[in-house]
DNA sequence: CTGCTAGCATA
DNA sequence: GTATGCTAGCAGA
């Protein structure tokens, strides 16, 4: 019995909920990589067994390619300090640990195994790794043991298509992305199997590469030297020197005193309890949950299909203290959903209601409105509280249907946005971190892609499983990280008095939606079709053949391969770019690359916005409804979505004329309130810089100012060029410049920059303190903060990767502006909707871009709405620079501007 | 049909 | 140099 324990190591870590012992030690890949030998000792008899693992720094690959595994990044800390203790660990429950100084594992266990095959020993191999199914032969047998798959001879010729003597073969034609050995390009899985029958092994495929066509055979061409190599890399070796025999391996009986105090140390109190029962008990199996000290139970299902069972599910809803809920919706627009089922989630139950099940043979389900109408009263008291996760779509697809839900008090998306920004946040994934759970998905019940199924014609036990999993999930969720907000004062405020209370403001937003002239877009792209034909045709004449002016591959060929112009850059893999910058500079000497941006331009503006938003209105309301994702943006920021209206054009005469068709009704007006400069002003609070703050204070030009401090002129004399430079080293502080960027950006050397951004920190040496600090902070504690105590968090800080360290290091800079930007607009929002609720306004807010908020306005509140909205943004908080509101009115959003 | 890349729109 | 979302083209399966 041999085990890569370095393969399950990194599969424990990754796979496992975050378990950690009383003393705050990470243990997750320690439990389980012990679980994983726990059920091979109980599967199989060995009578020779051992744990064997990578040892540190290079061996033989990493001489003959020295990129051998060169993008792998550095061992998670949770991970490298799991990594002594677990060698102790698997010792002490009985297993010989082996670790060879410049073998990998996966050598230490061919070898063992060719050893135990000379023997005529059967051997069992168990690896998370498929590579070493190469050793699998009639007495060789390779097991999976985290997902029970098993391999013999006929399984890898199933599984791969080739036998296990082919599979090297196989992998050298695909390469292998973990460990950075290129295969050929373009060929996966399929093609490699479909060579290797075809032609019977690599060496053939190598000797007839010249038969193979299309943009595949170039490729395989292209490999012909390196495919051998790549071979030999990812062939096992079967003869290192080791310096112990199978019967240094002989299995002994595990000493009970050193297997208590292993799972004592780790707090894996299950198998304590299991070894202080003298070893007479069975092994726990694999597939047992983590012993998680305070690991919550899932709540039995029932399903609600009659009446009775009805009124006695509204019976317990009226008592339960808190429900976890989720509504089944059908797919598509949260606006457009229908209900399909209601979950609820309490005390020690979860519990299903299907509505609109229709497949054949369906149980009889009560009427949705019956069951709306029962419940009604339930969803609509703001006394009775309920959290979910994500409960905009809840909201949104209750109201559908009329039902306004309130005592919506928590939201475990926004708890985990709250605590862990950086994290994923899917209800499974947050289901597996937190509580230890696998949840049935929603692709597991309806499919996925085209072969997707409505759920309506889910079978409702499945559906039962799916909904009311997650309802229970969700208050579970809910006890585990509402307390750690609780705990922290300032991640209280953030869920507390933003996250929680600007949910409403978006929803009425989206359900508000914006008033869109779509035959006026429809005409705009009519007449962009023909301008886009002209230059085309101009194009075309140009490149002295047609193409298609949408496909970088087609452009790179007439420009770099025909035309011969110079490749000024290249894309991340590797082929000329064909960018805005790229094409702008090439266009000062031709006429082709000029025709090709103008094109791009057009077309841009038809395809993503004249063309599509006529077709983003909502048949209903004749308006355009967006989705604000409040947990996308890890800097506090929203998102927008289906369709998004926070990136619509601005910059060109052409493409502000989209905005044009941003309307009000008749009777109405569009409203726009921007906040100026908000990021630097917040830059100037944060740094407390004097010289800066001063600029703000004086209500001077904050570019001109910057600039006539950095170049060491007056005010007035500052040149549009030196504005210029100084609006880029303004922007560039935001967004943790280098001088590299800066040069860039204006077209000078990197030198020059570099005395620009030295000028700017001696002027503004507050600022320069600042950035140092802010750095040093995320470096020391791991995270930055926003005024209002929002934490980003930044494991990139230590990355062993400059590269990766170095963006780390730009985000934690921009981070608290943007963030801090971020949390005061969510407070204007909440400010301004509060006060349009107050005074009964008709006004409706319609659109938040970042620094922007977007109202449309009865024509007799304007005057009132047009100074409450600019006093509410700038007064939301008081720092030491004022915030300043420019307010513009419209006809239409361009008007407003 | 699906997923990735290149490119580009916004703050 | 920060933070996003969407589209067309294209290759893989």
């Amino acid at each position: 019995m041999l085990v890569d324990g370095s393969s399950y190591l990194y599969r424990a870590f990754h796979a496992l909920p975050e378990l950690r012992n009383a003393k705050g030690e990470p243990t997750g890949a320690i439990y389980g990589v012990l679980n994983m030998l726990r059920k091979l000792s109980t599967d199989y008899k060995a009578q020779a067994r051992a744990c064997v693992f990578d040892a540190r720094g290079k061996t033989f690959r990493d001489e003959v390619y020295p990129d051998y595994k060169a993008t792998r990044s550095a061992m998670p800390e949770d991970l490298s300090a799991q990594v002594e203790p677990l060698l102790k660990a698997v010792e002490d429950i009985g297993w010989p640990v082996l670790v060879v100084d410049g073998v990998e594992a996966d050598d230490v266990i061919a070898t063992l195994a060719e050893e135990a095959k000379r023997r005529g020993w059967r051997t069992v191999i168990s690896t998370g790794d498929k590579d070493l199914t190469q050793l699998v032969d009639e007495r060789t047998l390779w097991v999976n043991t985290m997902s029970n798959e098993k391999l013999d001879v006929a399984g890898v010729a199933e599984k791969f298509g080739v036998p296990p003597e082919r599979i090297v073969d196989y992998l050298a034609l695909i390469g292998d992305q973990i460990d950075n050995i290129p295969g050929v390009a373009g060929v996966g899985p399929g093609y490699a199997t479909k060579w290797l029958k075809e032609y019977g092994s690599l060496d053939e495929v190598i000797l007839n590469a010249e038969r193979f066509t299309g943009t595949r055979g170039e490729n395989l061409r292209k490999s012909l030297d390196w495919l051998p190599k790549a071979r030999g890399l990812l062939t096992v070796k079967r003869d290192v020197p080791l310096n112990v025999t199978l019967e240094d391996l002989a299995v002994r009986a595990a000493d009970p005193a050193r297997l208590r105090s292993v799972y004592e140390r780790f707090g894996f109190k299950t198998w304590l309890k299991e070894a202080e029962n003298a070893g007479a008990a069975p092994v726990e199996p694999a597939s047992s949950p983590a012993p998680k000290a305070d690991a919550p139970q899932k709540r039995p299902i029932a399903t609600v299909l009659d009446e009775p069972a009805l009124t006695r599910l509204l019976a317990r809803l009226e008592r339960a203290e808190l429900v976890g809920i989720e509504t089944v919706r059908t797919a598509g627009e949260p606006m457009a959903a229908r209900l399909v089922g209601l979950a609820f989630a309490f005390e020690r139950e979860a519990i299903y209601v299907p509505l609109g099940h229709g497949y054949a043979g369906a149980p009889a389900q009560l009427g949705l409105e019956q069951v709306l109408g029962a419940l009604r009263g339930w969803l609509q008291n703001a006394g009775r509280r309920k959290v979910a996760q994500n409960l905009k779509l809840d909201m949104h697809a209750l109201a559908n249907h009329g039902i306004s839900l309130a005592g919506a008090s928590y939201d475990t998306l926004l708890e985990s946005y709250v605590l862990e920004a950086h994290e994923r946040r899917e209800l499974g994934v947050l289901a597996t971190r937190h509580c230890g759970w696998t949840l049935v998905s929603a692709e597991e019940v309806a499919g996925k892609g085209a072969s997707r199924i409505a759920f309506s014609e889910v079978e409702v036990a499945r559906a039962a499983d799916y909904a009311a999993g997650a309802a229970d999930c969700a208050l579970a969720l809910h006890d585990l990280l509402f307390p750690r907000i609780r705990a922290d004062e300032k991640l209280d405020f953030v869920y507390e008095k933003i996250e929680m209370p600007v949910l409403p403001v978006l929803f009425r937003m989206e359900r508000n939606g914006v008033l869109l002239d779509a035959a006026r877009l429809e005409a705009q792209s009519h007449e962009l079709g023909k301008e886009m034909l002209e230059k085309e045709q101009q194009a075309f004449a140009a490149a002295g053949q047609p193409f298609n002016l949408g496909s970088p591959k087609q452009i790179r060929e007439i420009l770099f391969e025909r035309q011969k112009l110079p490749v000024r850059k290249k894309t991340p893999t590797g082929e000329p770019s064909t960018d805005e910058d790229v094409l702008a500079e090439l266009a000062l000497d031709h006429p082709l690359p000029k025709l090709i941006l103008e094109v791009r331009a057009l077309s841009k503006l038809k395809s993503t916005y004249t063309d599509k938003l006529p077709r983003a209105v909502h048949p209903g309301t004749g308006r355009v409804h967006t989705t604000y994702s409040q947990t996308t943006a890890v800097t506090g920021r929203l998102a927008s979505n289906d369709p998004n209206l926070q990136n619509i054009p601005i910059r060109t005469p052409q493409g502000r004329r989209i905005r044009e068709a941003f309307i009000a009704p008749p009777g109405r007006r569009i409203v726009s309130a921007d906040y100026s400069q908000v990021e630097l002003r917040i830059m100037a609070h944060l740094s407390g810089d004097e010289n800066l703050r001063r600029a703000f204070q004086r209500g001077d030009d904050v570019h001109r100012a910057t600039a006539a401090e950095v170049f060491g002129v007056p005010l007035d004399k500052v040149t549009a060029d030196e504005r210029r430079a100084a609006k880029v080293i303004n922007f560039g502080l935001i967004y943790g410049m280098s001088s590299f960027g800066v040069a860039q950006n204006l077209g000078i050397e990197r030198a020059t920059a570099q005395a620009y951004i030295d000028s700017y920190f001696a002027r503004y040496p507050g600022v320069k303190r600042y950035m140092d600090q802010t750095r040093e902070k995320a470096r020391s504690l791991g995270y930055v903060e926003t005024v209002f105590g929002r934490r980003l968090w930044l494991p990139e800080m230590k990355s062993g990767a400059p590269v990766r360290r170095q963006a780390a290091e730009r985000a934690a800079i921009n981070a608290p502006m943007q963030g801090t930007a971020a949390d005061l607009i969510k407070l204007a929002m909440i400010a301004v909707q509060k006060r349009l609720d107050e005074k009964r306004l008709k006004t409706l807010l319609v659109m938040q871009v970042h620094d922007e908020l977007v109202l449309e306005v009865p024509e007799d509140e304007l005057e009132d709405v047009k100074s409450s909205v600019r006093s509410l943004m700038q007064e939301v908080a008081k720092l030491d620079v004022s915030l300043v509101v420019d307010v513009g009115v419209g006809k239409n959003w361009d008007e407003a501007h």
